[in-house]
DNA sequence: CTGTTAGCGCTTTCAG
DNA sequence: CTGAAAGCGCTAACAG
């Protein structure tokens, strides 16, 4: 069809600042100044640039740009299992936060053995990155190495009861674990399970609480701790609520590792006939959407990740310069939603 | 603690190849070669190098490694709502495409207007990207014009009804919603519903399908196709649900635009004592992993995402070096799951 | 198999 | 406010 532009792209040697530079009659870096300080260039000479590079198609080079000036202005999410429901909010916090400044944020997603993190953390940092987020366990040391040697502002997310590296920002998984069981406990059940998926560090410290209080009153049952080494989802609630019940028939509400878990174990109970909340309880963990409309409305602990995802990278911006790493520690705090899997008399 | 740790990072200037190169007493190429190329390097020599790498801790420097070899390996993905649960297998097919390859992948989440679509892009191209994925409607013909001038592979994913900018690889959501739509026909639903929330590309194709197979049975009401203009979520499907039976108690079935309006549904027809599927039929779209275990479990259409994700970097690797552009269009096709909350006599 | 030379496209000095 | 020179860290292309 267009000849012309056909052969502009076959032909098209990159177009670079200089190319817009000698057009507009200017030297390279007034042109660069043009487009990262307009303040500094006179007004004409700018409206002149501007347009040459609107009509010549410019597109600044950012591997130029921050091997140049050292500043690449990323910054580096990894977050296991990125696309789980969990984290639309904690990305909304994050995007909200990086919009209005001129930092770009780049999502990498490991698998979650440590060896894939460990691959995505030195793609970043070897991106000169402006600051890192980190979601995830760090159960391997080689990570805490690296993000301890990190020459950016490094934030961990989620949980804050780790030493962290640098930064951290989340809740303490532990006490909220503690609240929930309690609440379970004040609404009179008294076999109360745990079922969860991979036991990773976050995992660890919900059972830690969950432990605790149940010890403290009497009640703690190992054997009413169910897992299985995958990824948690609707459908592993379901397998852990019908083997739960095959096993102990007596067992009477379930603390779920999260509100995925936790969606399962009501659509098996129901179908197992089991009533929900008289004969069986059922508390989450995330308040995901969907929660607060399930039919009961599922009782579940509400996790800030909105915000959490939103302050660490204002962590970033506020570290960026200073050299000095700060170990700053930020408790969000945490929120139990009691609701209609759980409102029984107790 | 440790002096000497401290004072290192504080006082180290960034590690580059020559550094490498004079400790270990060669020149910087046989230290590039040695880390990208072992096979071209003696092997007593690239075990010295790799080893002195090692002991500096030496970071490679993408963003010199890029300008110098005008090659960043970077394949951009661009998706609104990543972290809709629908992509997790997008991107687990992606990264398992990925992975053995030497690209790497980063992603992008843009709010869902084209402005911010269009900066996101914009960033990726101005890192030399080995290849470009994008999700989305792409109404804008800006954003079209950008991947059209893109200097390399672009695939476009989800809907292949467009004519793409390059590649596409996806399902042709018309079909699909013409055979979940009869399917509801076949099942003596009569008077249908369609619960959907913003009308982006796909979703009007999906209407389109609708539309069509219900005109043909004459059955067609536009009344009874519901939509607010927000992101998709279980509440909208509460609250569409609600308003449909609210207005319309006739209304007998609902194809819904995903599986979290249907579960959203589902959860208010249990509300209202609706029984599913007797009273009520429902369709989803999409196949999240929950619709297999609501109760009863959610009809819905596959989509076959993780093989999308895996495809389209194929493609991408594929297309690398050849400078044309092929305009390749890969149906992967769908699947109706007929499940309980259709199933009772036609 | 190893080294030399040059330069990627941009920005940082430092001058005017 | 504008420009000239130098170089960021790496790799292509050619030699040896």
């Amino acid at each position: 069809m267009n000849q012309i532009t056909r052969k502009r792209r076959q032909s098209h040697d990159k177009i670079t600042l200089s190319d817009v530079a000698q057009k507009a009659g200017v030297s390279a870096i007034t042109v660069s100044r043009a487009l990262r300080d307009p303040e500094k260039v006179s007004p004409q000479l700018r409206d002149t640039i501007l347009s040459v590079v609107e009509e010549m198609g410019y597109v600044p080079d950012l591997a130029a740009r921050a091997l140049a000036s050292k500043n690449s202005g990323l910054v580096g999410v990894v977050a296991p299992v990125l696309t789980s429901h969990a984290f639309l909010a904690f990305v909304r916090g994050i995007e909200d936060r990086v919009r209005p400044s001129d930092l770009r944020i780049q999502y990498a997603n490991p698998g979650p053995d440590s060896e894939d993190q460990l691959r995505q953390l030195r793609f970043f940092l070897s991106q000169n990155p402006a600051g890192l987020i980190h979601v995830g366990q760090i159960a391997d040391t080689a990570i805490d190495d690296l993000l301890r040697r990190a020459p950016c502002p490094v934030v961990e997310v989620m949980d804050i009861s780790r030493e962290p590296a640098d930064m951290a920002v989340g809740i303490d998984n532990r006490l909220a674990a503690e609240t929930a069981t309690r609440h379970l406990l004040d609404k009179g059940y008294r076999r109360i399970a745990m079922l969860g998926g991979v036991w990773d560090f976050r995992a660890r410290r919900r059972l830690e609480g969950f432990k605790a209080v149940l010890e403290a009153a009497g009640l703690y049952d190992p054997a009413l701790v169910l897992s299985v080494d995958t990824t948690t989802s609707v459908g592993l609630g379901c397998h852990l609520l019908d083997r739960l019940k095959n096993d102990f028939p007596d067992a009477d509400a379930a603390l779920c590792h999260n509100d995925d878990i936790a969606l399962g174990a009501l659509f098996e109970s129901q179908r197992r006939g089991l009533a929900v909340p008289q004969d069986f309880g059922i508390c989450g963990f995330n308040d995901l959407e969907y929660a607060g409309f399930a039919f009961p409305a599922i009782t579940t602990v509400r996790v800030p990740r909105y915000e959490i995802g939103y302050r660490a990278v204002d962590l970033i911006i506020r570290a960026t310069g200073s050299a000095s790493r700060s170990s700053k520690i930020i408790d969000l705090g945490y929120q139990l939603l009691e609701r209609g899997s759980t409102d029984r008399k107790g």
